[in-house]
DNA sequence: GCTATGACAAGGA
DNA sequence: CTCCTTGCCATAG
């Protein structure tokens, strides 16, 4: 397992119940400004044993084509933590949007510009 | 080291 | 919001 590989699994780890994040976040927060892609491929790799459910794409919708994780089993993960998704797939995503402390940031080891983006961009 | 690939993102229409 | 195009990154082989 490389370390970024590692690193985006930590962060998808992190997620609390009932929230979602973006492939762009979990992206940025792994030090990978523009490697959402990136992120998918991991999570259909080595996703058995993380929440990789909560984690769609910016656009508020589920989008897998993993055959092993199909869209409806994360409909249904996500409504049993209390997210809404409609018939749709479409999900507020700014309503149930992870927030991450800025103690966990910390504990990330991130560069000043990567913290500061996402502070714009999620946090603030 | 190079190419192809992927569960994306951003910007324009 | 949707659809299309372009840019991105690390990984696998």
């Amino acid at each position: 397992m490389s370390k970024f590989m590692g690193k985006v699994l930590e962060i998808v780890h992190m997620i609390p119940p009932g929230t979602v994040v973006s492939y762009g976040q979990v992206a940025l927060m792994a030090g990978i400004p523009k490697g959402a892609r990136f992120v998918g491929g991991v999570l259909c790799f080595r996703g058995e044993n993380s929440p990789w459910w909560r984690v769609i794409n910016n656009a508020g919708l589920i989008s897998t084509t993993c055959l092993d994780h199909t869209a409806t089993t994360q409909k249904e993960r996500l409504v049993k933590e209390g997210v809404k998704v409609d018939n749709k797939l479409n999900i507020d995503i700014e309503k149930y949007r992870w927030r991450p402390n800025p103690k966990i940031l910390e504990k990330l080891e991130l560069k000043d510009e990567y913290i500061q983006k996402l502070m714009e961009k999620y946090v603030f």
